[in-house]
DNA sequence: CCTCGATTCCACCCGTGGGTCCAGGTGCTG
DNA sequence: CAGCACCTGGACCCACGGGTGGAATCGAGG
């Protein structure tokens, strides 16, 4: 811990994005700071992979929708080729998919086109430390994904659920058959299905199938 | 879009930590900075709420655990009563409750305590700003907590199955039965468990609950 | 033209699932 | 001890699910 962190000397930095009107002035803007440097402009993935092939990179900022190869590839490629050079996603969409592909694709950072210069040149510097830098809707829409899909929710059932019905309605959500159940429990076929119909009316099941998909979310399966 | 996004006057930065051999030193070494002012030291959430309450606070560096009132609840309050103030927890702890509570709670960037000076004031920097800045690790953890939840792998399906089947298989997926998969498909059921007992047989699906779980993993639910 | 795959439908059978009611046994707690 | 929650089991009923076989239409393609 406590390490320098210091980047004694400047940053060398890729710009990648298709539009030439977007590309040249966000590459000279950069190259104002004193401790940037702009070493090539890519306006498509293979260009981006060639540049950094070239020479020494630290940091990629990478458009998404680019021809040739998007940025997610690109992304992808870096990441298994070049893992030391940070790439930070800069792009006019802000959709789940986009944020989750990048981000799974290994992009240290993400900012929306309306991220000023101080807010890119700081995504650059934290990337570049290996830290990475969100922007705000972004980092709220990864948080959404997350708790709609992993808050380890046992809230979901009622909390009125016996421990034998639990178990039970784990092996439902398991895909077994009564029978089945019943055979792993040690008990007779009649009171397994005495537990479904009980843990069914406490958790408002309809169905097996239905069952299956709440076991599911509920993290028991 | 760019917006100035300077920040003309000093940082008003809360550092709280129930540790004053943490505290004391954090608060020193940030108030170095020429563009952050240390206004308050606090040992626990309750005087963070003080602190924010008595002057204008423009981001608050919290530990998580704390006496009294621990970061995320403190995060989580603070974020009703007074949403401009940005909280950026700095913690030893890296476990998955720990970000997603904090960040759930509103936390707008998440550091560990190998974190340098350079981290800390970036991230501060960044929080004041409305970007987000997690250390790698942090990341990676709720990117892997998503991943496990949303990855659309379509390929464990047999890629046999006709458009029509598919459409089923995506709704018996819901929890539909056949009569409501009928309905909506303005079928009648007895054409939807044709179509059921086809792609059960090309699928090597058994049950309806085996139905269920695949189309949860193949991502059609 | 004729075949083949896809889609639509019907009829039949029967196993399992789901609902209801009831009841004996255990163990904890007021 | 009396009550309560839980686990266990049985009996019954009926709807739904799943399997089989057959059949019609239609469009694409040999």
């Amino acid at each position: 811990m406590s390490e320098p962190t210091q980047e004694p000397q400047r940053l060398r930095v890729v710009v990648a994005d298709d539009q030439a009107a977007v590309r040249e002035p966000l590459a000279a803007v950069l190259g104002l700071s004193e401790d940037i440097d702009v070493v090539a402009a890519a306006a498509d993935g293979s260009e981006v992979l060639t540049a950094v092939a070239a020479g020494p990179v630290d940091v990629v900022l990478m458009d998404l929708r680019m021809p040739v190869m998007d940025g997610i590839e690109t992304t992808r490629r870096l990441g298994e080729d070049y893992p030391d050079v940070a790439v930070v996603v800069l792009t006019t969409f802000a959709d789940d998919d986009s944020i989750l592909g990048a981000l799974g694709a290994g992009a240290r950072g993400y900012l929306t086109k309306n991220a000023g210069r101080q807010d890119i040149t700081r995504a650059i510097r934290a990337a570049a430390a290996g830290q990475s830098v969100l922007d705000r809707e972004v980092q709220d829409r990864l948080l959404a994904t997350v708790r709609t899909k992993a808050p380890e929710q046992k809230q979901t059932l009622p909390g009125n659920l016996t421990p034998r019905e639990r178990e039970v309605f784990t092996l439902i959500g398991q895909g077994l058959p009564n029978r089945g159940i019943a055979e792993k429990l040690f008990v007779s076929e009649a009171t397994v299905k005495t537990h479904i119909n009980n843990l069914f009316a406490k958790a408002g099941i309809r169905d097996r199938a239905d069952a299956v998909r709440r076991a599911i979310e509920a993290g028991l399966a």
